[in-house]
DNA sequence: GAGACCTAAACGTCATACTTTTTATTGCGG
DNA sequence: CCGCAATAAAAAGTATGACGTTTAGGTCTC
């Protein structure tokens, strides 16, 4: 099981340089259509031009700049960014635009994970059904007490387990950026309270009809826990009139 | 608008290579596992090995491989590559994986088009209403008489526009796979019959719903075109068991 | 003032040398 | 025969310097 979100080591000259770029382009210290020339990178960062322009090229991958001839290297229009890119969105859930960020992400989750849920209704292997339980079960053992840490690990897992059992790629895909929001919410908002018993009453539902196979039923209790995000979401993070 | 996706050209010899390779790795030529040197790359295609590494970093940050000292690039499981990227998406869809992909993509889409069609009632401004509206006229205009070229053309800019009203901008970036899966479609399947009046329906009663601000009922409309989406796919490429 | 021309700036590509990490082999001792 | 440690080699990582290519922007002419 991945148990960490990809990449974080940062190890070597390349990856360092690319995640400071990345973390200052995101946070927005360039603001589009700023010009970075490459020979200055190089002398900023101490480090030979190979090495700059890998960072270019991949961070041109990610459609945050356009390397042009003769006039530099500038940054792209945030409309531009390949915004699921796991980096990408580590990127921006460290910096400035994690509220932002953080409600885009909630919103498609909220789209996802309720139709996720009802093709794992289908799909999901009897081992995926018994971890499934399993995870309801840890989640109501540590919702009271104090142990929002282990209760988090339980509730990152059930989506997780959801999301792979859907048999969609798309969708499992989508297991780290759930996990990057639980984690970001318990660590943000209700440190000190127990976890919402009726949200994990309807965790329990949803595994009891993965496992009776009940797609509709799965679909709809699924949704309740998505109208549950959106509403934490709401208190903690008023939308910003879009 | 954005008219063209992202990243056609191939210009320059790193476009060039990485294309290749990405295309080549993406439709299983090397499966998981397999590894290579980047000094034979370079000899391969016979250029340098400056491109070739910047090749293998782009490819790295899809995570379609992993380069490690001593040992070489090797391919990574597909359950790992990002398969949000719009490149790695575009070699999918152009290889042998294209059914595959084709059906994931399409599940992806009926589960946020619903909820993006909700959120555009909500947030669509009067600009955003005026151009929905006339994408819907000409899906009507053009739903008869061979006009299929035509048709598309509407269609794409009508789910664009859905999409981009939304607010949300990971719905906003599915865009091009919608555009993308919607002209798969016509190329593929019924590349002589009118499209389904049923269908065309359906749009221009989303389009109403969203210009009267009606969430509940955009949402519930857009659900039925995916749910004929999901069933088209279904006829053309039945679900090979999973 | 408009258009053709020219220059220089910045990226793109290549070649080479050297460093660093990691794997596998070898060899010693038990 | 087995295990551990020293060692050698393989491949990526980094640095440097040179040259090619494109193109923005200035200049010159008419």
């Amino acid at each position: 099981m991945t148990t960490a979100g990809q990449g974080l080591p940062s190890q070597g000259l390349h990856s360092q340089v690319l995640d400071t770029l990345g973390l200052a382009i995101t946070a927005g210290d360039y603001p589009r259509g700023s010009v970075l020339r490459t020979d200055e990178i190089a002398q900023r960062f101490d480090v030979s031009r190979t090495v700059v322009r890998e960072v270019v090229r991949v961070l041109e991958s990610m459609h945050l700049v356009e390397s042009r001839r003769r006039v530099g290297v500038t940054v792209r229009a945030i409309e531009e960014w390949n915004v699921y890119d796991p980096r990408v969105i580590r990127w921006r859930l460290a910096g400035s635009d994690r509220p932002r960020q953080l409600r885009s992400l909630t919103v498609l989750r909220s789209a996802v994970e309720p139709v996720a849920a009802g093709l794992a209704a289908r799909n999901a292997t009897p081992e995926q059904c018994a971890e499934l339980t399993e995870c309801a079960l840890g989640m109501v053992a540590t919702s009271r007490g104090q142990r929002l840490g282990e209760y988090l690990q339980h509730d990152i897992a059930f989506h997780r387990v959801i999301l792979n059992a859907s048999g969609n790629e798309m969708f499992a895909r989508l297991g780290d950026v759930v996990a990057e929001i639980l984690t970001g919410r318990t660590r943000h908002q209700v440190m000190f309270d127990d976890p919402d018993p009726a949200a994990v009453t309807l965790h329990v539902q949803v595994a009891e009809a993965v496992r009776e196979g009940d797609a509709v039923r799965a679909e709809e209790v699924t949704r309740e826990i998505a109208v549950g995000a959106l509403a934490e979401l709401d208190v903690l993070a008023p939308d910003p009139a879009r």
